[in-house]
DNA sequence: CGCATCCCCTGCCTGC
DNA sequence: TGCAGGCAGGGGATGC
């Protein structure tokens, strides 16, 4: 589900309510989602400080205090929300944001502020794991992740210098979080699009013979930084099931011009979007004015 | 090695 | 109305 404006809305949403606190308590209840939850889970985090939340890449990583950092990812369908005390009846949301079935409520944090956040999550692709803060940079979760988009390193220079030599589809190079981190189909489709770039060229068209940075390349870049402000402005795209942790819907999907609306007309061309299948996911594109 | 395919899981939508 | 099939925002394992 979350793409990076999704994960980072709701990082914005949960890091006031948690940073600061400590966790009381913590209610896991079942033994895996995507993973096996690290041993010894609850035990290990309650007592502990929360002294921030970061985002890299689509994780959400909380800083302990003391040594470790807890690291979640939200898979394709997971979700936070906060509950307030007192507010709303017995645990019940401040805001209305409990999803439909509460039976994938799968873990409940609660905080020395009376605040419990829950996370669901039905397809359970979802996962947290424990990790030595001294382990971040070398772990195999992080290792290999590539920039940032909006940490100031993506720019036409960096697309073509990731991209050079690579025969892959350019929308697949795109979505490879080894290259960039954070792009998901969304914003892959929207950003290739209002850069009038078909997902189907090679990657390694974005750079010059020379290595260096195509004008198409400096292009996209800056369209992707764009797309993804954008969208975090928007508080993300609301689909099915995102949601930020007070509720509200995010509502870039508003925006999309191509991401689901196969057959339909293309708003800068005219031509019609279509729907094909890359490496397995659905690509969105118009014909007419991606070339 | 780089790239494509399959799969994890549940829910929702479509068409019969 | 029920049911089967297709599809979904991610990404790891496998195989060519």
């Amino acid at each position: 589900m979350p793409e990076l404006p999704e994960v980072e809305t709701v990082r914005r949403g949960l890091e006031p309510a948690m940073a600061g606190a400590w966790l009381t308590n913590v209610d896991q209840r079942r033994p895996d989602l995507r993973f096996p939850f690290p041993e010894r889970f609850a035990e290990r985090l309650t007592g502990r400080r929360i002294d921030g939340l970061r985002r890299r890449a689509k994780y959400l990583i909380a800083d302990l205090d003391g040594a470790d950092l807890l690291v979640m990812h939200l898979g394709m369908s997971g979700s936070f929300r906060i509950e307030q005390p007192g507010k709303a009846g017995h645990g019940a949301p401040v805001l209305g944001n409990r999803p439909k079935n509460s039976a994938h409520d799968h873990v409940a944090f609660d905080l020395s502020t009376g605040a419990r956040i829950v996370y669901n999550d039905p397809r359970r692709f979802g996962f947290m794991q424990l990790i030595p803060r001294s382990d971040f940079a070398a772990h195999p979760l992080f290792k290999n992740i590539g920039l940032e988009p909006l940490g100031g390193a993506l720019d036409g220079a960096a697309l073509a210098r990731l991209f050079a030599g690579k025969t892959a589809p350019l929308k697949s190079a795109l979505l490879d979080q080894s290259l960039i981190a954070g792009l998901g189909n969304i914003y892959v489709c929207e950003s290739l699009h209002r850069a009038g770039l078909s997902p189907l060229r090679a990657a390694a068209s974005l750079a010059r013979k020379d290595g260096g940075p195509s004008k198409r390349a400096i292009l996209l870049a800056r369209i992707i930084r764009e797309v993804l402000e954008e969208a975090v402005a928007a508080g993300g795209s609301s689909l099915r099931d995102h949601r930020r942790t007070d509720g509200a819907l995010g509502y870039f999907q508003h925006s999309f011009r191509v991401y689901g609306r196969e057959h339909q007309p293309c708003a800068q061309c005219g031509g019609v979007v279509r729907r094909i299948t890359q490496s397995g996911r659905a690509t969105f594109y118009c014909g007419g004015c991606q070339r």
